[in-house]
DNA sequence: TATTGTTATACTCTATAACTATA
DNA sequence: TATAGTTATAGAGTATAACAATA
């Protein structure tokens, strides 16, 4: 009766428990890069997707990150303290915030480049040069469809 | 002078960047799943290691999962109340405690390997097949320098 | 003296929901 | 009436450090 535990194969083999694991081993490796500024792995991630024009408003960091509007208040805050990001009313339509990476904002994410430039050249002298390039391509499709396919 | 921004490529395209944001969707999805359960991904993690035997105590399963001890504590009195993991004293080294995963526990395991098919699927379909093929290559060159090359 | 596990404390993250202002 | 953002509250997760028991 062991079909019952292994019907699909088991947890540790899944693609998506792997990412879990792995994702979450890589995010512990940016916390602990970005704790002397203050800052969390989301708040990197806000300011990512400003930066690439992927969110323009703080609805949209919402949205494509997943998060409550309220977490984005005071992720926002905080980048906001810090000078990294710049929050402007939108005069088309006063109800918004749009946001836009400031100069130093911008070296944290430099900052934080080079930092994961480091961290992907442990995972390349892992995996090896080919699967490496692989794991590339694979995790580029799989955020094709995270940011909506752009 | 934008070699400062990008001296080493943007975060974006980073491999150790876009698996941490892609497995925090897939933590997400499997903390969605394990809700009903009073569960945390943290928790289904503490079953899987015990369950494959890469954790025989809590010192093992907090080496392995990079928390703190206190923490491991926290997590298996839950799973124990849950009756989903059983702790009993090491009687050859009586600070330890030995942790065996019960039949419920090898239920919620199978549950949840169940649950990470559907979420598996979704990804090949995503990636095709060839892709996937080899990310789960990938994957498992990475999963075994954390398990330490078991 | 070192190891294993526990507990206490404080802090952060997060979700929910009520609220303000704009449209 | 719906949208964008804010605030308040409470709950869960987490780290730190002090502690107890065993070796």
């Amino acid at each position: 009766m062991e079909a019952t535990t292994d019907a699909e194969g088991p947890l540790a083999e899944s693609l998506a428990f792997r990412l879990t694991v792995l994702g979450g081993t890589m995010q512990r490796e940016f916390a602990l890069h970005l704790k002397e500024a203050g800052l969390t792995p989301k708040h990197l991630g806000v300011l990512n997707v400003v930066d690439r024009a992927l969110a323009r408003t703080q609805d949209d960091v919402a949205t494509l990150m997943q998060v409550t509007p309220g977490m984005v208040v005071r992720l926002v805050d905080r980048l906001e303290q810090r000078e990294l990001l710049q929050r402007r009313r939108d005069p088309v339509n006063r109800r918004r915030h749009i946001l836009t990476v400031t100069a130093d904002g911008a070296r944290v994410l430099a900052t934080s480049a080079a930092f994961a430039a480091t961290l992907d050249a442990q995972l390349v002298a892992t995996t090896g040069t080919a699967l490496a390039g692989q794991l590339d391509q694979a995790l580029a499709a799989l955020m094709r469809t995270l940011t909506g396919s752009r």
